[in-house]
DNA sequence: CTCCTCAACGAACGGTGTTAGGTTTCCCAA
DNA sequence: TTGGGAAACCTAACACCGTTCGTTGAGGAG
């Protein structure tokens, strides 16, 4: 009954996020998510321009949902927060995806439109166009290396080879559940400590700059 | 002459690493590096195990260039930013691999061996072991994120779409040469940002923490 | 001169993304 | 009622990938 279509843009999608989670990036082949959905590989180009087209609209799906709102009231330091927290959220949802984000984060339709919010409320809260953009470039610097070098993931296997081998590390980020509340306060310690030293930077700062 | 190779494990990866910083990490197949070596592709594996510990390795050599030594006169600032410079730069020179950095930094050896050194150094100027490891960590968030989601990299093909669109965002970073300081300015804020905040949560300082 | 080692080879296997062309099935118009 | 058309999926194939196998042939050793 081809009229009434077994396949849909955005049941692949969902369905190839699905495959990302479960067996990583490189566990998705066009074939096997055309398998997971009874049907053969072509079928899939009816509905998919290209693998690529397809891991990019996973992308922009994702970050569709980074929460910008923030900057409403025109506090620049809790825009910076909630946008900053909400970014790492959506990315920690689907971290396997995250390396494909890497290879051009800066330049996805929907992240250049968050990022014209983010320098938006920072003009508006007293900043520099320059300094603005680079405030949100930093930003980006910030959610991206979080997400991407994370101690929960991959520690595990040979827990044992670490161990003595690194004096000064501790050792208790072997644990994941450790690891991961572990990554949870590096983030956030970096974020405000990060946020501390704008704020000395700001034109309406009582001290200004200063090494 | 088989018994003067023209194959060594070092002339492979020098000219891998030669492939992927002119045609990008996908540009990298193993035919294509055999040819450029004037060799077939099954002769690669007399001098190495396989295309993934081929990069492994490239990346161990990239990572061994980073210098922690800016520790050893106990400034913990001085440290830390000496430290997150020349990370920064030695992903920066070779930047079309860092998207393979991603997929775990934390766990590679190298990196292992100078994040302990780092923390030896927090620690030893008076962090406590777990805000020695959460700085450790952001640090490495900076430096990989920085590395990765950089403004120079592809704005440039169709700058038109850009323009206009989005209009809080600064014009200036379409061109390459501006794009390229932009990038080095903004992780320059970001560190020093962050080591700014770092000192007002250090042990010593004279008002802790913030709100 | 013979033998033996070993680097590089040719051919192949199973996998990938993608395309061209063919087949089925339904809806709608005549 | 019947035929046309289009949509949805199919099979088959292409060019490429990483990797393995058994072979080849040149050089040094005896």
């Amino acid at each position: 009954m081809p009229r009434t279509p077994i396949l849909s843009a955005s049941g692949i999608r969902a369905t190839a996020l699905a495959i990302i989670d479960r067996d990583g990036l490189d566990g998705l082949s066009m074939r096997k998510l055309a398998a997971e959905l009874g049907v053969r590989a072509a079928s899939l180009y009816g509905h998919v321009t290209t693998k690529d087209d397809l891991l990019h609209e996973l992308a922009g799906e994702i970050l569709e949902r980074v929460d910008v709102g923030g900057f409403a009231d025109g506090d620049w330091r809790h825009g910076l927060t909630t946008c900053a927290r909400s970014y790492r959220a959506a990315l920690a949802e689907h971290p396997n995806i995250v390396p494909f984000l890497a290879y051009g984060p800066a330049h996805r339709e929907a992240s250049l439109r968050r990022l014209d919010v983010v320098h938006g409320g920072l003009v508006r809260a007293g900043w520099g166009r320059r300094e603005a953009t680079m405030i949100a470039a930093s930003l980006m610097y910030l959610v991206f290396g979080a997400a991407l070098s994370t101690f929960s993931s991959g520690f595990s296997p040979d827990q044992a080879a670490y161990r003595d081998r690194y004096p000064n590390l501790d050792k208790a980020h072997l644990l994941p559940a450790v690891a991961a509340e572990l990554d949870h306060d590096s983030f956030e310690l970096a974020l405000a400590a990060f946020v501390d030293g704008l704020a000395l930077r700001h034109p309406g700062s009582p001290r200004r700059a200063g090494p």
